[in-house]
DNA sequence: CATGTTAGTTATTCATCACTAACTACAACT
DNA sequence: AGTTGTAGTTAGTGATGAATAACTAACATG
């Protein structure tokens, strides 16, 4: 139009990133279109191409962010003194107050239709899952060792628990149109799981 | 083209609405178009349009088709002489059978996508789902107050624990190209957690 | 201040889909 | 056999949405 301030493309690049996040919980990942990211910072709808290729290409960007920020996240929940349960605990309710502030995160996650579109998407959720699941398991086994948990209890089965909890809470949230406390809701559900490993 | 029998409204209607059920598990629910369909039943592409108004009539067919499927399964998985931890143990092994041999029902179930354009299919399956939920709060507190299970577990929450577990199984076998075998599976999480549960 | 670089524009293309219009032919029933 | 209802056809429309072409203007730098 008239004198419009352009901006780098370092800066527009993370503008459509955050843009397509936040659009994704809004709206569905499967709604957002180039128009739509367009719109909400301000360019026209060819411009997004003038930084990312193809569309897949900022889903892979997105997917790369929401990565870095749970990152950022694990590193904040590490207290190295608690218990491993408390450790656990910690980490389901900081990854459910996550969510709570960024709902994308399960849309994009649990998003078949993306994940058939997008094969490097789903190997990089593939492998943020199987990171998760490893890390629970080996909190699980701890508890075991030290005979907190019972004998019995296989660390794998006992995490794909803790991550299946996690997945159908967030699911039901989202299907409930976020009406609940996700994650004082989750403190509910995991220490009755929890309590049933106990010794 | 040549001489072509033509069937009957009755017959091309659960043609297309199998055909659907069938697609839809192999290439995802939001990739259906009704070109597809109509190639896998043999007809033209408009002639779908003969049988349903809209495209979305036939996924609340679909959706009909799949509620009575259910219904069916629970109707032969109630033995009336078991215990009620048995028969929601036969009732989740069931159902996981159910969903092995036809795998289009988590995909259709868990589609954010769908649902979001189907107001219909949405309230359906919520139904159906909550539907679920009580029963299986029903078969856990007669558990506990037949003292077998713990007092202090709330059915509600254990109810959702299950419900998860059937939902992050699912999932996790959807992604993993349905390469394990997901009743055993599922029996192995299922006895985990009921054995928490136990007084 | 002239020049190359690049963020941005408008106009357009191409593909995909749900759905409609107009017509055709099968088959059931008097 | 003629009438009629309806399952089916081919051709087309309109909307949407990703991506391209061609051009323009902001900015940095020698």
């Amino acid at each position: 139009m008239t004198t419009r301030t352009r901006k780098s493309a370092k800066e527009r690049k993370t503008e459509i990133v955050d843009a397509t996040l936040r659009l994704a919980g809004e709206i569905g990942p499967d709604r957002m279109t180039t128009e739509l990211i367009a719109k909400e910072i301000g360019i026209s709808q060819p411009g997004i191409f003038r930084h990312f290729p193809t569309k897949g290409a900022i889903w892979e960007a997105v997917g790369q962010h929401i990565g870095k920020l749970m990152q950022a996240k694990v590193a904040l929940t590490k207290k190295k003194g608690a218990l491993p349960v408390d450790e656990l605990r910690d980490f389901v309710i900081g990854h459910l107050t996550f969510i709570e502030t960024t709902p994308a995160i399960p849309a994009i996650l649990f998003s078949r239709e993306l994940h058939a579109e997008n094969e490097k998407l789903r190997t990089f959720f593939a492998g943020l899952i199987a990171s998760r699941h490893s890390h629970f398991s080996k909190l699980i086994t701890a508890e075991i060792d030290s005979g907190r948990f019972k004998k019995t209890i296989d660390p794998d089965d006992a995490s794909f628990l803790v991550l299946a909890l996690i997945q159908g809470l967030a699911m039901r949230w989202s299907l409930n149109n976020r009406s609940f406390d996700l994650p004082s809701e989750g403190a509910q559900l995991l220490d009755l799981l929890l309590d049933g490993f106990k010794a």
